[in-house]
DNA sequence: GCAATACTCTTGATGCGTCATGGATATCCT
DNA sequence: AGGATATCCATGACGCATCAAGAGTATTGC
């Protein structure tokens, strides 16, 4: 029931391993670029951004975790670390004695400010500018249709 | 001196925010089945493809880590883990009394050899398919484009 | 009511990745 | 030759990610 060859082609291969390499080496770019003049990790970014993202820097922790599509129990260890450093806190739920809600911090929301510009910045430098618009586009709609391919299985 | 905008577009957000998420959930995927079908990790399977590569299964430690462009100290730690499982062994270096040679074990072909039709069946049923040849060149291409520019800075 | 079940979050163990540091050997320079 | 320097690899500490297990609280169904 296997028709296709087990092996990719010299031109997937090109394509797939020039995928896979970029897909590395951007993250571990971005990652430490954070890192290094903004003290964050791309893991404190992330939960930083979808907290600015609603109003009041509040979230459910189910919430947050189905918004950026993580594992609860990832984010339980991270906000834990964000705790310790007071860039969030834990606050309990009236409602569901169960839940609880991460707010940002004062000292959160500073953070994120002055991150995101730097971050875009390099976005823009190592990413966006060097593609264009058409091609950017492009990669766009190739991410869209693999993504749906993960979330069909 | 920066004119461009700080914030990127909506078309820009959409598809950088797809691209990162495919990103995440793409790798998230390929680990997990590695994982749950051939017991290796993503850093196993690279290190044991990488060593396949040559004839005798045998790569300096430097040399390893220059072809799949690993940190040296994160290679040495993966190597460790590695011996402890078997799929790989330490020899000295008769030449250079610093240096020291990788070396795949019988258990460690076995594995690889076990775990390549399978995650080459995955990647194919994931990634190549659903694009198809032009817009898997067309991925390759702008992946090199972005992988020149960080080479770049 | 209340027992069974489901939900929400936590915790501990283990592997991975990076940084800073260190020990050993080789090479270079005078 | 011998000291300075460079190269090669190992190690420890720390943060991150996943898995398995668990504690407390709500909900469901009888």
């Amino acid at each position: 029931m296997n028709a296709t060859p087990q092996w990719l082609s010299p031109a997937e291969q090109d394509a797939w391993r020039s995928f896979i390499r970029l897909h590395q080496k951007l993250t571990a770019t971005l990652v430490r670029d954070l890192q290094a003049n903004c003290k964050v990790s791309g893991a404190d970014f992330e939960i930083l951004v979808a907290l600015t993202d609603t109003p009041d820097g509040r979230q459910r922790f189910q919430d947050l975790a189905k918004s950026i599509d993580w594992e609860q129990s990832r984010l339980s260890h991270q906000i834990a670390r964000m705790c310790k450093r007071g860039l969030v806190a834990r606050e309990e739920c009236a409602e569901d004695g169960r839940g609880a809600f991460v707010v940002l911090t004062a000292a959160g929301r500073d953070t994120i400010e002055s991150a995101a510009p730097h971050h875009v910045a390099t976005v823009r430098r190592l990413v966006i500018d060097p593609l264009g618009p058409d091609d950017l586009a492009t990669l766009g709609r190739i991410s869209s249709r693999i993504l749906t391919q993960l979330d069909n299985g």
